[in-house]
RNA sequence: CUGCCCGUAGCUCAAUUGGAUAGAGCACCGGCCUUCUAAGCCGGGGGUUGCAGGUUCGAUCCCUGCCGGGCAGGCCA
């Protein structure tokens, strides 16, 4: 016999529809779950869809519909109601039996039964030439519960985190490092202002110190500067200011390369290393792990990005002018064409990124999501484009955009310049609020939607605070069971028959609405239904807790009510894990 | 100027993807601890879903036009 009443109420619409309108047999049947409780446990618009193709009026054919409905012991009442809505109310045996399947099931209730499809989820990805800050922190938690969510569901999930390992913003950094370890030698040019100027830097150049002493220190501060441009005023902002220091930094690496020879790469993979083994370590701590970094430079050292420009430049795709390598993006719906390769022979970062797409192709995964800040929202018609350019699909990539937290103090915004060095670390907030509130109270939210993080109320010990909310019930429950102190198979036989009143019979909608829910937070790219959903469960045990005993005097009642708090842990606790939230036994 | 996203209770946000009387939390008012954790519960007030049209049995959701806010528009990443 099929435990889901959902199954048992399509296969009875089924029947009743071929009766009615055998030309309309196909017509798919929805079951929703009501949002009022007054309309009962399920509810269909069959008749509703029924009555444009048959013109007929909807109310009528609903009671068509009920009287053509085979009966069944586990429908209590079908009723038709409002506009036309056959609404389903289960007998109470049907409701409660969730509580038995959770118990069987234990960690696995609710797990989707594979699918056999492949997803690759791409997120953070952010330069490893700094601290993660909260903006990346919000990008880690979405993807890693959404991964998570997804796994759960029933994909083969594949974390991925592409390192931005080539490129000028790496010899940037490799520059500040190094000439933050020469300054503990007295050798110091003007620090460069469009320079990496944050503490950390010095903190890498100290350590260069420690382990190589003046191996790289071989040179004098008018090497360094030779050929340089120099430096406009501070105070001068306009375009030519701005371009003359752009010119200033590239000369001073390339005088690094230079004087540096074969120890540059040394410093360039010192640098990458640091923050990259930073980062990795901080992801960490937060419950963010990864199936794979993809290394940018890979995609050059295997010859990828070349091969990936002249795929499109034997489709057709590509042209010359002004020297430079034109992809014709406007063909697929991009606002203008785009540079592949420069006029000096170097391949631009979307050149690189067609690559690493083509590369995702190439390892045949079903879907693709990439998970990019909001302000890359214009980078998605080039990509696309250049997908399906290379003749693949678009479509089995999507990428979910992620708007940028701001955090409150004190009902104040604060500052997260990346410019000043003072920006807010990830670290730093985690470090403050803890990671599970971190990891709430980031998926809290529609995921492109901005999000107000509100750090007094995320330290909070107090009941305005949703995750211990939601860890406090689970708590008591732990508690409870502890008092009661009996073995948990005692539970599997509890008379299910004596959960009646109306909070429990609530309590058993809600778990037997889990599995559904996981599903639509999967297609949806939504765990913030997840958080939502343990709010609403935790609710729903506070009310029956604070309504009713669980550990009286009859015995059977007693087992009844238990097996119930113990499924409602089970289901929090599976819960909490996919958002990488802890759940404590005490609080 | 052009493109994308957003606009829901005083505040922060949901709304089963087009469904029934639009829901929570905070804030405000009033109750509940000699009984399994009061980090909890129960009750109350609060809305023309930015505005104006359109599509249909039915719109917070889809289309058009305004108003307001955010982001983007490099041979940067």
């Amino acid at each position: 016999m099929s435990a889901d009443p959902k199954v048992l109420l399509t296969d009875l619409l089924q029947t009743a529809l071929k009766s009615v309108a055998p030309e309309l047999a196909a017509t798919p049947i929805l079951l929703e779950r009501p949002k009022q409780a007054s309309h009962g446990d399920f509810a269909t618009n069959l008749a509703l869809q029924l009555a444009k193709p048959l013109k007929r009026n909807p109310r009528e054919l609903a009671g068509l519909l009920l009287a053509e409905l085979p009966p069944s012991k586990l429908v209590a009442r079908a009723e038709v109601a409002g506009a036309g809505f056959i609404n389903f109310t289960l007998a109470s045996d049907a409701k409660t039996a969730v509580v038995r399947e959770v118990l069987a099931r234990g960690a696995d209730f609710g797990r989707g039964a594979g699918k056999g499809i492949k997803v690759q989820v791409e997120f953070v990805s952010a330069n490893p030439t700094g601290p993660l800050h909260v903006g990346h922190g919000r990008g880690a938690a979405y993807g890693a519960s959404l991964s998570d969510v997804l796994a759960f569901a029933g994909y083969e999930v594949s974390r991925e985190y592409y390192v931005n390992d080539a490129g000028r913003q790496m010899d940037i950094l490799a520059l500040s490092t190094w000439l933050r370890y020469l300054a503990f030698f007295g050798i110091e040019i003007p620090f460069p202002p469009n320079a990496y100027r944050g503490d950390y830097v010095v903190d890498m150049g100290r350590e260069m110190r420690d382990a190589h002493q003046d191996r790289f220190a071989k040179v004098t501060a008018m090497q360094i500067l030779a050929g340089t441009p120099g430096l406009p005023p501070s105070d001068r902002k306009d375009d030519e200011a701005k371009q003359q220091r752009e010119e200033h930094l590239d000369a001073l690496i390339a005088n690094a390369k230079k004087l540096l020879g074969e120890d540059y790469p040394w410093v360039h993979g010192f640098a990458l290393n640091e923050q990259l083994g930073d980062g990795r370590e901080d992801l960490q701590e937060f419950g963010v792990r990864f199936d794979k970094w993809f290394s940018e430079q890979s995609l050059f050292d295997t010859g990828l990005v070349e091969r990936a420009v002249i795929q499109l430049e034997k489709a057709g795709h590509i042209y010359l002018q002004d020297g430079a390598k034109w992809f014709r993006s406007t063909a697929f719906g991009d606002e203008k064409d785009r540079v592949v390769q420069r006029e000096n022979g170097l391949f631009t970062y979307f050149a690189s990124d067609i690559a690493y797409h083509l590369n995702k192709y190439e390892r045949g995964f079903d879907r693709m999501i990439d998970i990019w800040g909001a302000d890359h929202h214009g980078y998605i018609p080039r990509v696309k484009g250049a997908i399906a350019a290379l003749g693949l699909d678009p479509a089995r990539l999507d990428v979910a955009l992620v708007q940028f937290a701001v955090l409150y103090r004190d009902g104040q915004k604060t500052s997260m310049s990346t410019r000043s060095g003072e920006f807010v670390t990830l670290r730093e907030l985690r470090r403050e609020v803890g990671n599970d509130a971190c990891r709430f109270f980031y998926v809290l939210r529609k995921s492109d939607q901005h999000l107000d993080f509100d750090l007094d109320l995320a330290k909070s010990q107090s009941n305005e605070n949703p995750v211990y909310y939601v860890q406090y019930a689970h708590a008591r429950v732990c508690s409870v069971l502890d008092q009661w102190g009996g073995e948990a198979a005692e539970l599997a036989g509890a008379d299910l028959g004596l959960l009646q009143n109306e909070r429990e019979l609530a309590l058993c909608a809600r778990l037997a609405s889990f599995a559904e829910l996981v599903q639509d937070a999967a297609a949806g790219y939504a765990p913030h239904q997840i958080a939502f959903y343990l709010k609403d469960l935790a609710a729903d045990f506070h009310s029956w807790y604070n309504a009713e005993r669980m550990l009286v005097e009859d015995e059977a009642l007693k087992l009844a009510r238990l097996a119930l708090a113990a499924a409602v842990r089970q289901v929090l606790v599976t819960g909490l894990k996919t958002l990488g939230v802890s759940a404590p036994e005490s609080m």
